[in-house]
DNA sequence: TGTTGTTCGACCGACGGTCGAACAATGAGA
DNA sequence: TCTCATTGTTCGACCGTCGGTCGAACAACA
């Protein structure tokens, strides 16, 4: 395997482990079984190796989420409510989400919440076009519009950032809703799936 | 003057000189001309000391939020738009902004994030109400969408987490202002404040 | 003079990152 | 096929800096 694919194992692998509280370089090279200089010898600093570890982990959810709206028949509000299930679902399966929302990795969490914005929000911006083309949906400005749901539900509904309780998570999910739909001047009951289950 | 705000204005000093790039320990205990043991014996840790800036200036700027909106009478929108010149002209003028954009303190960063938004979103929310009982807004939970509004503020209008070009952040605040009138079932034009000038 | 509160900077371990020596792999010229 | 020079790769001792500790020393006061 590729010796740079061997470092973001040893380093995925520590961030799972304890907390990630020993993730040094020393350490993520001890796992690797290679010596700290040829870290350095594949990536230029510690940052750059975060991430490149953030890019591989979320490069196969997102392209999944990607293959699902593109292959599926389905009206704006319905791709919706199938993007929401299918990133919940993937996600969870993340051993490294878990680690991300504690107070020690939020370096790596807030790049890895900016790369999901900025790889997702295209996604969704197609849904609201077709919205838009199927005359559910009246929006201007898709792209920013898309951005700012995610925005929302990268921050507010951060379990890292916010300790929210189940009751309370489903009240903004529902205010959510209903601004969207209100927003969007989508149908009532379009974004149902944010708040049920 | 107590020692800690002594400790406490160094470290604001500092901060705002060169990026926080020289804001280590014993540097803050050099500006404050004491010793670096005696740093520890007000706080505990770096991070503690850090907490307690963003405490002291997060607190004035709330305040002169909440004060501006008890004394100010106006319709809702107007108070939206005062409100939001406010704070953005209160945190222009705080350059710890600098440090917290950096990576190592990304920590701190999501925490004072969170301070914003909790201390913000019952003024928000108050505003709120008082557009639905002047009949200018609709909305069934103030106090959740005032949590969207501002973590969309706090998230996607971050310059530590995203890198937009002004012409970007006002296509971003023109959509945030096209789904809040409509969101809100308010007038036209009620939120434009959000991107002009 | 004893006690308590306060100050201090030398010191510590850990960190991210550097360095040059050493080792493998390659290929051109004889 | 045997050099030998070149290039790519590996390594851990080493560096400077950091946050944090510590015990000695000092000050204030009873």
């Amino acid at each position: 395997m590729d010796k740079a694919n061997i470092i973001l194992d040893a380093m995925k692998t520590l961030l799972e482990q304890d907390d990630g509280a020993s993730c040094s370089v020393s350490d993520i090279a001890k796992k690797a079984g290679i010596g700290k200089g040829s870290i350095y010898y594949y990536f230029k600093s510690k940052d750059e190796i975060f991430d490149a570890l953030v890019e591989r982990e979320y490069h196969q959810i997102i392209e999944n989420c990607r293959v699902l709206m593109n292959r599926s028949y389905a009206d704006a509000a319905q791709k919706f409510a199938l993007l929401f299930r299918s990133y919940r679902s993937s996600t969870s399966l993340l051993a490294m989400d878990h680690y991300l929302h504690q107070q020690q990795n939020a370096a790596i969490h807030q790049k890895s919440l900016a790369k999901i914005l900025s790889s997702l929000s295209p996604i969704v911006a197609d849904i609201i076009r077709q919205g838009v083309e199927e005359k559910s949906f009246r929006c201007e400005k898709p792209q920013e519009t898309a951005e700012i749901i995610l925005s929302v539900y990268c921050f507010l509904y951060d379990p890292g950032i916010f300790k929210w309780t189940p009751e309370q998570l489903k009240e903004k999910a529902s205010a959510l809703a209903t601004l969207l739909e209100n927003g969007l001047s989508a149908a009532k009951g379009s974004f149902q799936f944010l708040y049920q289950t």
